[in-house]
DNA sequence: GCGGCGGGTGACCCGCCGGTAACATCCCCG
DNA sequence: CGGGGATGTTACCGGCGGGTCACCCGCCGC
């Protein structure tokens, strides 16, 4: 046999950077959301890529930043979905399912990515906390603005509103997920929407006609 | 003075077991809530006790059973809380007032204990998942139960509904906390009792399942 | 063919921290 | 008083895991 050959062995092809770093960021989130930040070991995550630790380290100069990565990217991608949410419509009631289901698609993505935000076993760390403050606070702030606007509640009211609604739909999504099967999508999101609008609608001054 | 007594600086007077234990469990508490589990180190529990290491050892097998203690403390407080706000009252306006209240008074107590439940960074425990997992449900399940009395929902749709209003108390609960001081603890559980009244009372008298 | 460079590797280092062994002290009880 | 069982202490171990060093290939341009 040709056991001259020094198993040519080609675990992985070589990649360019961008790519390699791409792939990366793919095997840290899938290693991240499945143990946590602490409980993954930077040899998890470059074997998962196939490749050695130090790769690693060429593309990310610590696990703290590598793991901010993702999560600033999660942030990021359901701050923007409420938002969206918000400016999407008019119709405060539409709003209020679309940011719904902005939740129950954010916690029904990825393979779980949601965990980083919503189960960050790193909250402890001052950027992390930060991160997801600033997200939530955006969310929150989203729509505080519009109750602001639309019932003349105080600031301090319309984000207290605010943040319990986010809570709301946060909570019930992540139940509907465990839950998983009893219920469709739509049918919780109705259900959730409908009550948060009950909620919500015919607050303080709000002259916008209660649903039939 | 007697200076030839070798540093006799009874540090802390000594104490029984049970009382030891306690004060253990005290200073547990503190570190955990302050740095979370992972960042707690024995030894600061032990300092902070005025006490060395291996006395934690004595009262306690190891860190992670230390913290499932307090972890469980907390979760059955919450929970009896719950169960209280359902039980202590027929009426249904009371229940919500009572139950938002519950977390209000939870968020706001003992230093910051509730982060134990509601921020432990050891989710991925399979032992601290099951139990904050059970105390969710416990309160999901009380409020639940009532909804699906009086509304006659489905019980995967009571879940839901349920989920969403504990959702709603306890996030618009940790952002009073952290705004402390704008609004009162009264204001603030009139207003999010009112929000969740409002949502959940005249709920579908259930017009029948909706059929998706 | 050959130098150099981008991409990649195995082996190693080392600090932190959970956990322990061995020794000291106090106080009660007979 | 003196033995013994709680109660505590100092000093240490060991491994896990983040982070790094020195080196290796294969390809490209000349």
């Amino acid at each position: 046999m040709q056991s001259s050959r020094p198993v040519p062995v080609r675990r992985t092809s070589r990649l360019p950077r961008g790519a390699r770093r791409l792939q990366l960021l793919q095997a840290a989130q899938e290693v991240f959301v499945a143990h946590g930040f602490h409980a993954a070991a930077m040899d998890d995550i470059a074997d998962r890529a196939g490749v050695s630790k130090p790769v690693l380290y060429q593309h990310f100069p610590g696990k703290r930043e590598l793991y901010l990565a993702l999560l600033e990217q999660q942030v990021t991608e359901l701050t923007d979905r409420v938002r969206e949410a918000m400016a999407g419509t008019e119709d405060n009631r539409q709003r209020v399912h679309g940011a719904v289901g902005a939740y129950f698609d954010f916690v029904d993505a990825d393979g779980g990515a949601f965990r980083l935000v919503f189960e960050s076993d790193l909250r402890n760390d001052e950027d992390v906390r930060t991160l997801v403050d600033r997200g939530n606070r955006a969310c929150v702030e989203a729509i505080a603005e519009v109750i602001r606007g639309d019932t003349g509640s105080s600031p301090e009211q319309a984000h207290l509103l605010a943040s319990g609604l986010t809570g709301l739909a946060e909570t019930s999504a992540r139940w509907w997920l465990a839950q998983k099967g009893t219920v469709s999508r739509d049918e919780a999101v109705s259900l959730m929407s409908a009550l948060a609008w009950r909620g919500i609608s015919r607050f303080p001054r709000v002259e916008g006609d209660p649903p039939s």
